[in-house]
DNA sequence: AAAATAATGTGATGTATATCACATTATTCC
DNA sequence: GGAATAATGTGATATACATCACATTATTTT
């Protein structure tokens, strides 16, 4: 790998603007490309965790073994970082990262990552606001995720569908209705229902995995008061 | 207020410890002490978000209204930093943060902050680390909230209370029924309920506001399996 | 292309927990 | 210390959703 291909894919990342040439040649140096298909694990629970890693190109959904089912997190869409909670905070993974659309991830090793965390403060300013702004999201979402009915939460996600990952009122989910249940926290059969709920009442268009958002406006107020 | 009460305040925070003379100085001079009683508010969601505050002594509880109750999102025991994510995340207050004991706290400029951020890496890097932390903490949190049935949630938050805020297996609740109901999102009827069933179980024994744990295996079971 | 496997839809039934209603007991305040 | 207010306990009823059961349809695999 070339430093000139890593500081062209580091530059989309605010934090990384910060960094120097040399800099961005000592993370490149130490970073390892990889390119993984739907349904691969990037990193995996309880794993030690010895990695920060640029997703540079895909979509990503991040697992974590709950009490009673596996429960999705959250998507991470690129281009982001991935992992900086669970590598910076333990010594082994808390959640498993699983590539849900074709995926291309730097590795980028933990040591270098620390180092170039102590030698430049712009830096590492920009990461803490990051993970900041990530808590504060993190809390929003949580709240939403308990105190809303399904139907919300389902709204909700579709919305983020729509607006943060694909930016367009058709797509095609990537998440099975099961993965979908894992996403809401609720069972297979209830997606199912309630998306054709959602048919019915014209809010949505389903065909399998295609979705078509016909009333954005009315999505938005389900997804809301719950 | 001098800087030698500053310090030996600050030095119990582990980021701190990073911190020079002078940098320690320069905080204590930018630096206001206040005490809270019972029911105070430290500060608002949605106020201009203008100081860390460092909790030297007390209990706080973090809220943020939820589509249809307030969430307590976590407690915070003293000593600690409060209000890191929302105070470095954004403008504007994400949370609330409210004393439920008598509590002392340091208001701490976030320029200040921000400047010691920036020149002292090895401080700025125990906050990050920090923050990670809290951050995997708070999916756990999360996870077992939505998974987990309240009966395992409320045995959750006793357990808490007992192991990590006050460190005996007897305690005053500090918290009212209906406070408890937003931490673990139920009603307060239904807290109500499982408190005198898992008092009938011989579980814990309550006596209004005063619990004592007499089974703390099966309430670790309970907890844990929902 | 057939066979195997995984994903999906839909009805019937059960249950945890919300909500309403009201009685009872603490706390706070003047 | 009595009045006002807030906190708590407990029954009856309603409901969102889980779970089970099975039919149907996609998607892989060979």
């Amino acid at each position: 790998m070339e430093n000139k291909n890593c500081s062209l894919c580091l530059f989309k990342s605010k934090a990384a603007k910060n960094l120097s040439d040399p800099e961005l040649k000592q993370m490149g140096n130490s970073c390892a490309e990889v390119v993984f298909r739907k349904g691969d694990t990037i990193f995996k629970e309880n794993a030690l965790s010895s990695n920060i890693i640029y997703l540079q190109k895909g979509l990503v959904k991040l697992l974590i073994e709950g009490p009673h089912q596996t429960q999705i997190l959250r998507l991470k869409k690129a281009p982001c970082y991935l992992g900086l909670p669970t590598t910076m905070g333990d010594k082994v993974n808390h959640y498993s990262a699983v590539a849900i659309e074709p995926t291309t991830a730097c590795f980028i090793d933990i040591n270098t990552f620390k180092n170039l965390l102590k030698i430049n403060p712009d830096f590492s300013f920009e990461i803490i606001t990051e993970l900041c702004r990530n808590e504060l999201e993190q809390f929003h979402r949580c709240v939403k995720l308990i105190q809303n009915q399904i139907y919300g939460r389902l709204a909700n996600h579709l919305l983020n569908l729509s607006t943060e990952v694909y930016e367009s009122t058709e797509f095609k989910l990537p998440l099975t209705r099961n993965e979908i249940a894992d996403l809401v926290c609720t069972s297979r059969e209830t997606v199912s229902r309630l998306l054709s709920d959602l048919s019915k009442e014209k809010i949505i268009q389903v065909d399998g995995k295609q979705v078509r958002i016909l009333n954005q406006a009315l999505l938005e107020k389900i997804s809301d008061k719950g």
